[in-house]
DNA sequence: CCGCCCGGCGTTACAGTATAGCAGCACGCA
DNA sequence: TGCGTGCTGCTATACTGTAACGCCGGGCGG
């Protein structure tokens, strides 16, 4: 029945340290793509750091104004086409129902994902599930059904913008 | 551990009467909106009907070329207004990953709803799987996360786009 | 009956999201 | 050197969704 506990926190408090939350994130995207002859080029390393900038879903166009350097600004195919490569490689997912991007923190190890989506904040958390993971597979089996992308996208609010201060 | 079989069939088979299934969904409709004082206009029963055209998700651009009654063209906010109705009185679901929107077989019924979607024949077919609700209510709580939307989009093949023809 | 309010609908205009298709360029390799 | 491939840039366009204003018709108090 799944008790195990998830990897790593869910939702980050104060003492969070972003700075090397990032690097750690760009040093594993950097390894996973040696180990697949994949090129992690200035541009799609750039925008995966953007995309990192926060814990946040991200939107491609604000991806693309970030972009903007001063001189000519960015065009969407650059930064849909980076989004498309880190797509492919795991090292970003994309939220459906917020049509924004978000870093994967375990990239490279076939995962089905729940993201759970603070309305408040903006944070959003990856989980993995096992027990929702079969909850799902059975009853798609159940139906006959061939799973092929399973999309779970949990709206709320998270525990620090949910919990203290007054009700509402 | 959920062993009740889904209240209606999943996916639908070539003896599938499909008139009188949009028939009974629009008076379903009728009947919901009159009990509960909400106005089913002309308008909102047409964009309807059409939703209930197929059992895919229909894009709201195609609504609106369909109403085009050869005169003037219809704008979007005819057909996103009308979709917002049908939206919150729970007549329709949007479906994110496809920016699109299907009919709701049980509307009035506070129901969790997951989508299983054939990406071959685009039949959408709405479960309401209490045991995928209580896995993912008890790993969001374990989170300390209170949730508020739950969308559950499953793509892959339906039983008849998967089983007997020849692999591939 | 008159005037008012309000919800539904229509229109214009625009914002936001995403892709097609072509050109230039750098690199590795024959 | 010449070529192919993959990355980036550009223009242009398609697709999705919303803001804001105004008209109209029906209900209701006067
Ligand atoms: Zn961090
Ligand atoms: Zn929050
Ligand atoms: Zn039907
Ligand atoms: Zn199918």
């Amino acid at each position: 029945m799944d008790t195990l506990p998830d990897d790593r926190p869910a939702f980050h408090d104060g003492g969070h340290e972003h700075q090397s939350c990032v690097e750690d994130a760009l040093a594993r995207a950097e390894d996973l793509c040696r180990r697949r002859g994949a090129r992690l080029t200035p541009l799609r390393r750039r925008v995966l750091e953007l995309v990192w900038g926060s814990h946040r879903a991200v939107k491609a166009y604000d991806l693309l104004a970030a972009l903007d350097d001063g001189a000519g600004a960015a065009k969407p195919p650059t930064v849909y086409r980076a989004l498309e490569f880190l797509k492919e490689h795991g090292l970003v997912h994309r939220i459906d129902s917020l049509n924004a991007f978000v870093g994967c923190p375990q990239p490279g190890e076939g995962h089905s994902a729940q993201f759970l989506i603070c309305g408040e904040c903006g944070e959003v958390s990856e989980m993995n599930a096992a027990s929702i993971d079969r909850a799902v597979a059975e009853r798609a089996a159940a139906s006959g059904f061939a799973l092929s992308r399973i999309i779970i996208e949990l709206h709320g609010r998270c525990p620090r913008c949910a919990t203290p201060s007054r009700g509402i």
